[in-house]
DNA sequence: GTGGTCGTTGCAACCGGTTGCAAAATCCGT
DNA sequence: ACGGATTTTGCAACCGGTTGCAACGACCAC
């Protein structure tokens, strides 16, 4: 079985106390036996077992990590930076994945049975009251890549949704267009929500310009596809569309393409978000960039401030985004 | 702080053994204290502490995933289908991201100190040693979509490469290509080696088909962009290439596209993997389907077999693969 | 040599559960 | 109503650590 204190404690000839004040960062030891005790942890291979020891000093290191984003390819890279970002500072992601589920009530439950330190929501689709859930059941979280609003006690790090429709919205004017429309996420999704409003915001004071608006089933290729074969089928295509998330923007290029119109000659397309894939020579996707990075590493620091001391309730973190010219939309 | 067994104890009027005995599983507990403690117990909101118990239970139904592949968007699939599979069996994945290491000992250390119960290695790159590591330790390790090889002891469930890459000889040749070619993915991936060795073997005994070989330096678009172009770039192009897997054969398809030639006329693309783009429209990738599904189901169940009986060390399962047929093959 | 200070050490209690064991309660047949 | 068999229950020890406290010893100054 597994090597333990006592176990180490008996061949330095030490008190177990004296072995755990060893692993203990700041605790009194002398340099001799702490180099006897090492010597004996070395032999025989000892690690301090993390779940034991949480249990006396009430910290797990275990993160949860709440996502229900398993199909947009984007979040691959967002649980990258994630899982490397904390276990960078000695902290574990516990995942669970919510796909098909909106009640918070089951992982609260869960996560709370394995002490989790604090919780991460990676969602942009979940609505606020998700994270509030566990705020209230006294867990630190942060909503990453959700819907700040302004009443809420929850932190979240991510984007002005709005302003991001804004900019989408400004983008195309300044490139002439006139006929523009937005091919929106999911409606219940809060990131769909608040790009829609930002694009229509900017747009009504406009009277020379017509927009029209549609939702596709989810962030996924094939509803991004399937809307825009849809949108052709009804008639003459917009000028452009602003689609919700990248991964839409490339099923409505392909079925663009399928129709034999020309991106960006026929129809312009701008996306959200700057995945990988919206650079491959392939798609060269002109989008709104969502600084991924920055967020994921801001909601890192967020929950570690949060550990460090529990009645700290950060302030949420809008991060700014910015338009990225690749091919798809015509110069202005 | 946390409710504990002692309030819901204190509060029903019972001994902490019978709330225990209350959440254990095939305990004896009488109707009627059963019925006062989960009173107690509701409404006191109380949760058994699955750290506290895997103290003296030894199990804590915690799973490490381990995996290098944080930017092949088919490892999302491969994510979802595994967290998805094990909250369905109560168990719990701590995710590692081992991104630019390869050395078991750091994963294998802090595994250990977390107690997992067991380990899933998801990597079709890493040596057979890494998984072995875990297995010398005494941990219960599955490699999936590893490389079996005879002699070792460690639990495999994946492919046979060696056999994938002879179908996707074979069905070049039935195809009627006569020089073809296999767009590898980096050396050291075992995947890639064996997909190379059954490639080559199928085809040696043919005299009237060349074939040759380069490696692309990771499993991702780019990667798979620079080097048909590089290739390009040197001569003429073979008429068919089998790429080590589809997100090389994706970028494979834009470098020649870019290049102004046509798949499937001037060139076929055979890819492995079929992964959710692969049925995209716009990528429409012939490719030999490897079973995601059906890999990691089969992990799930042989790490719940090994955890039922800790002797037991469960057989590879190398899973057959079969030719998708799209539209980058010219038919027979 | 003595007294005081301070760093080191071990004891024992505790974290939140589980479990072997024996005592207590219940059940059953007669 | 009685005795034995069977549950049910609580006690106490334990899982692998941590930590407050008091005892201890080393060191220093006088």
């Amino acid at each position: 079985m597994a090597v333990t204190l006592k176990d180490v404690a008996a061949l330095a000839g030490v008190s177990r106390s004296a072995v755990s004040r060893c692993f203990t960062e700041g605790a009194s030891v002398s340099a001799k036996t702490r180099a006897k005790i090492e010597k004996a942890a070395d032999q025989l291979g000892y690690r301090p077992n993390a779940l034991a020891s949480s249990l006396t000093t009430g910290r797990t290191k275990l993160i949860g990590l709440v996502s229900n984003n398993f199909h947009n390819p984007v979040f691959l890279e967002v649980f990258d930076r994630f899982t490397r970002g904390l276990q960078d500072r000695g902290l574990r992601p516990l995942l669970v994945n919510l796909t098909d589920e909106t009640d918070p009530a089951n992982s609260l439950r869960m996560l709370r049975q394995y002490s989790v330190d604090a919780v991460i929501v990676a969602s942009s689709t979940l609505p606020v009251s998700f994270a509030e859930r566990f705020h209230a059941a006294g867990v630190p979280v942060v909503h990453s890549f959700g819907r700040h609003s302004p009443g809420a006690r929850v932190t979240v790090v991510g984007i002005d949704n709005v302003e991001a429709g804004r900019i989408a919205a400004t983008e195309l004017i300044r490139r002439g267009y006139r006929r523009v429309a937005m091919l929106a996420g999911p409606k219940s999704a809060t990131s769909t929500q608040d790009r829609l409003k930002g694009f229509l915001g900017a747009l009504e004071a406009r009277g020379d310009i017509s927009v029209t608006t549609s939702y596709a089933r989810a962030y996924s290729f094939e509803a991004g596809w399937d809307e825009m074969r849809r949108l052709l089928d009804e008639g003459p295509p917009a000028e452009a569309y602003f689609c919700g998330d990248d991964v839409l923007s490339i099923g409505a290029l392909a079925a663009l393409k399928d129709a034999g119109m020309q991106v960006p000659g026929d129809v312009g397309i701008v996306g959200l978000n700057d995945m990988e894939m919206a650079r491959w020579q392939n798609i060269d996707l002109t989008t709104i960039r969502q600084p991924i990075d920055a967020v994921v590493e801001t909601s890192i620091e967020l929950v570690c401030a949060m550990l460090e001391d529990p009645d700290f309730h950060p302030a949420s973190r809008l991060l700014p985004c910015h338009l990225v010219e690749r091919g798809t939309l015509r110069p202005a």
